[in-house]
DNA sequence: TATTGTTATACTCTATAACTATA
DNA sequence: TATAGTTATAGAGTATAACAATA
């Protein structure tokens, strides 16, 4: 018999990613980005989206949510929406120089957050994390 | 060597902690509740809180941001604010019966909750996890 | 003066519904 | 009619700064 311990996983789970979140957050904001700007940023180097609504399910938003995101990435400079030629409904979106110069800033950032994310963690612990992690998303969808 | 494995961690545990918040709180809103009305409930029953902003970080939240939470609470019917006697400053929150009601029924489903999303995760899996998020949420603290 | 809590205000991320322009 | 994307609007959760009441 294993006795329940401390908190409902849910709300420890709930309590680690917001102290995580706030943390990531704040690394990426030092650099000038975000957390959405991150992903978006991410998904966009390396692969093109047939759409932005595609695009956005990647980044785990809808599409109005991603409009507004590429609103304010647009007026920074990061990325261009270039009108498809075969279909002028779409747009092809595409990082501009700006763009792809902090996608590699960010990703230092990720890299060292990540870093002192998993200081003292053997790399058993953090493959059964992951796998774990997994389980954890699978049973909730 | 243990090459990396997928993507950052950092990711990975904000992805889950999305997907697991969002089936949390639709569990939660199912009875009417949500996660900081969770959280207010869950330290209000048990425990006298010296004044609303240890309560406030207790929950991990600021004075006012507890402010507006326990205006919607109170309008609820789910808290009572009284003045304190010996400070007339501070109020202590306390829960009518329906907050309590509130909270039985949220305990029910935090635990149904928690039942779900544990599912083919052994004991020591579990214990394991508990461990690396504790360490995880300190290495950003 | 210091503290308790509220008000005023604003920001970020998110969504749904209605619209425009193509197809 | 259907699809790609935007605009309009809204809501949840959060914060900081200024304030009132009390100590």
């Amino acid at each position: 018999m294993t006795p329940p311990s401390g908190p409902p996983l849910g709300l420890l789970l709930a309590r680690t990613s917001k102290a995580v979140g706030r943390a990531f957050n704040a690394a990426l904001a030092e650099s000038g980005g975000s957390l959405p700007i991150w992903l978006v940023l991410a998904n966009l180097r390396g692969s093109a989206w047939p759409s932005q609504l595609e695009l956005a399910h990647a980044v785990g938003i809808e599409g109005p949510t991603l409009t507004r995101h590429l609103d304010g990435m647009e007026a920074a400079g990061l990325v261009r929406r270039v009108r498809d030629a075969a279909d002028r409904r779409a747009f092809n979106v595409e990082l501009t120089d700006a763009g792809s110069a902090l996608h590699d800033r960010l990703v230092e950032v990720v890299i060292a957050f990540n870093r002192r994310l998993q200081t003292g963690i053997s790399p058993a612990e953090l493959a059964a994390l992951r796998d774990v992690l997994g389980r954890l998303e699978a049973n909730v969808r």
